[in-house]
RNA sequence: GGGGUGGUAGCUCAGUUGGUUAGAGCGCCUGCCUGUCACGCAGGAGGUCGCGAGUUCGAGUCUCGUCCAUCCCGCCA
């Protein structure tokens, strides 16, 4: 090794002793007062004060050279500080190496931005992308480095001592169009075919089962072509596992385990088991989502009954149409909305196909609102009973059919709570984890679009044993045996019991899902047969690495805690990927380049 | 595919109603300084105002287009 010790091990003990020390790292400062010239080392462990004094005279002149981030090795003797001098912010604070020979290994260029976290955090993410091997080298970010890397060993250490299999399924699949958008491979060894990477190692992982494996996990590298988000990339890694002889009450227990053990190890954090559970009907009537965040309440209050014989024909309309709903939450304390604020929620609310957004406003005593005169005495009592109404308070109602009552007042939910949490009014602690399970989903949803049924997860979910005769008579009715596991509103990962009788999957791909015989077929005709051969009952789950890890360091972009992520439009600015190639590499993959300028000219 | 926000020195930003030579802090370069730790002090260099067109006597400023970044909607079985 290049060193005798790292930046941060040396002690008032070592400048006892006159312990020789040898130390490399980056300049992290230079302080140069003519005469005596102090540089502060660092590595990855710490920073350590360098001292140079010109009874040295070749190497304290080199000193005044010294650049930013340049790399260079020391040795001398480790001494005390004088009492005065000792910096109490430094775990070395106490001691400084006095230099006696000095090596620069590499000079580095003057900064493309600050490296200070003040500074550094705000310039551009696109240049700090570019730099991302200086970004990264910020102590901080380093620390996300290490708080990914000891989550995951968490989990690994978990999962190994419950006795699972880490094996790696293949990243080139086939394409399997009903899922998200794929990556497509062209395969150079059969013209004109190819494969798709895999966005998830789902299908190989239930063969993994039929094969006798019993119990897999792999930290999967996953691809999905989709439009990207703060919490969205191209490549993503999920913490996948799989099961055989469980029920779903098995994964609950391995879960809250597993993660309790991650929490225990990066935050030092007893995390309360088991986690809350939640069926997705009440998430939806009480949130408006399926990932609820319970770190805080207005709740949804349901009215139907209430407006059903309204005077207020809009709400009595809807509360009289079937599948149609009236309901409506109560921000405590937003009284005092801004106009902006007002608008932007009105936005919302008609993006998702609201025609407005009704509220009343409790401020000074009385209430104010463009449909109070068409509310009874009866009916505000109602409201003001049931929503809590106090004066300062603020109501939304969405008046729609059931989703998109939920949807509107879902998002509503959160907007308020931000603007609550602006005010002050509602204080989120940064050490506050809600984890809570969401269960009994629905197996199929109805797709107005397409005029069928699709999986609401996929098409492996088993059905509740009991809801399986309603499989062709009332599909919409069937529950899963699917779970979510969410964190604060975050859905961290989710999971099923799978289907391992051939009939009943072959029943939910052509009957409900109305899937043709022969696609069926090519497409998961392997995994029929497979399940002919002897298939254990089995069920598995995948959690987001990136998104929980963003949790554990309160990081609202994965971004940040992925060591190369892509931009919003999917490149790497550092490596410069995407990139054109040649024609000739093209060429051997059997793809030709068709020019359709003329066609986009005649448009 | 759609909507919002932003783009001026290496970085972060200011730039008035369209008007003379586009500024500040930090960084960088040079010098001074023997106990600093965000060291200090003095001086200096550094600009295709994202790009392209248009309006105008005159555009960093107004208009249109375009590119990039970011947040969101659609999308993510």
């Amino acid at each position: 090794m290049l060193r005798s010790h790292t930046c941060n091990s040396l002690t008032t003990a070592d400048a006892a002793n006159k312990t020789r020390a040898t130390l490399i790292g980056w300049v992290d400062t230079v302080r140069d007062l003519g005469g005596v010239r102090f540089v502060d080392l660092r590595d990855r462990e710490g920073v350590t004060q360098i001292v140079f004094h010109p009874d040295r005279p070749e190497i304290h002149a080199a000193a005044h050279h010294l650049k930013s981030e340049s790399v260079i090795q020391v040795s001398g003797t480790v001494v005390p500080r004088s009492p005065e001098t000792v910096n109490p912010k430094l775990f070395t604070g106490g001691v400084e190496l006095v230099a006696e020979s000095l090596t620069v290994h590499n000079v580095c260029q003057p900064l493309p931005f600050p490296m200070e976290d003040d500074k550094a955090d705000k310039v551009g993410e696109d240049l700090r992308l570019e730099y991302r091997y200086l970004d990264l080298r910020r102590p901080r970010n380093l620390g996300l480095v290490k708080t990914r890397a000891l989550a995951a060993q968490a989990m690994r250490r978990t999962l190994e001592d419950e006795g699972f299999l880490e094996v790696e399924t293949p990243m080139l699949f086939k394409s399997t169009p009903e899922g998200a958008r794929e990556f497509l491979v062209p395969s150079r060894l059969t013209p004109g075919t190819f494969y798709a990477l895999a966005q998830s190692p789902q299908q190989y992982k239930q063969m993994l089962m039929v094969a006798g494996v019993e119990k897999y996990y792999q930290l999967a590298r996953c691809f999905r072509d989709e439009d990207l988000r703060a919490d969205r990339q191209l490549e993503f890694t999920q913490v996948d596992l799989e099961m055989s002889f469980i029920e779903r009450e098995d994964m609950y227990a391995l879960i809250e385990k597993m993660l309790a053990a991650t929490w225990k190890r990066v935050l030092d954090m007893d995390i309360p088991t088991p986690f809350p559970r939640m069926s997705y009907q009440t998430a939806m009537d009480r949130y408006g989502v399926d990932k609820p965040d319970t770190r805080f309440g207005i709740e949804i209050n349901d009215f139907t009954d209430l407006f059903k014989t309204s005077a207020f024909k809009v709400f009595n309309t809807v509360a009289n149409t079937s599948g149609s709903v009236v309901r409506a939450i109560n921000a405590k304390g937003l009284a005092d909305i801004t106009q902006g604020e007002l608008t932007h929620l009105e936005t919302i609310a008609k993006t998702l196909g609201a025609k407005g957004l009704a509220f009343i406003k409790s401020e000074n005593g009385e209430w104010r609102s463009p449909i109070l005169k068409f509310f009874s005495d009866a009916e505000k009592a109602a409201l003001r009973e049931r929503l809590a109404i106090e004066d300062g308070d603020i109501v939304f109602f969405a008046a729609a059919p059931w989703a998109q009552a939920c949807a509107i007042l879902g998002r509503i939910r959160l907007e308020v709570s931000r603007y609550l949490q602006q005010r002050g009014k509602i204080t989120l602690d940064p050490r506050q984890f809600n984890f809570l399970w969401v269960i009994e989903f629905p197996l199929m949803l109805w797709d107005e679009e397409e005029k069928r049924y699709l999986s609401a997860h996929h098409p492996f979910t088993a059905p509740v044993a009991e809801d399986v005769p309603l499989l062709e008579t009332a599909p919409e009715k069937v529950r899963g045996q699917h779970y979510d596991i969410v964190l604060n509103g975050v859905e961290l990962g989710g999971g099923s019991i799978r289907i391992h009788d051939p009939a009943i999957q072959k029943r939910i791909f052509e009957d409900i899902l109305k899937i043709p015989a022969d696609i069926v077929q090519s497409r998961f005709g392997y995994m029929l047969k497979a399940f002919s051969y002897g298939a254990p009952p089995h069920g598995g789950i995948a959690l987001g690495l990136d998104r929980l890890v963003a949790m554990l360091a309160g990081r609202a972009s994965i971004r940040d805690i992925i060591a190369f992520p892509k931009t919003q439009k999917g490149q790497d600015l550092m490596a410069e990927s995407p990139s054109a190639v040649a024609a000739k590499q093209l060429k051997e993959l059997h793809i030709a380049i068709v020019d359709d300028g003329d066609e986009a000219a005649k448009k």
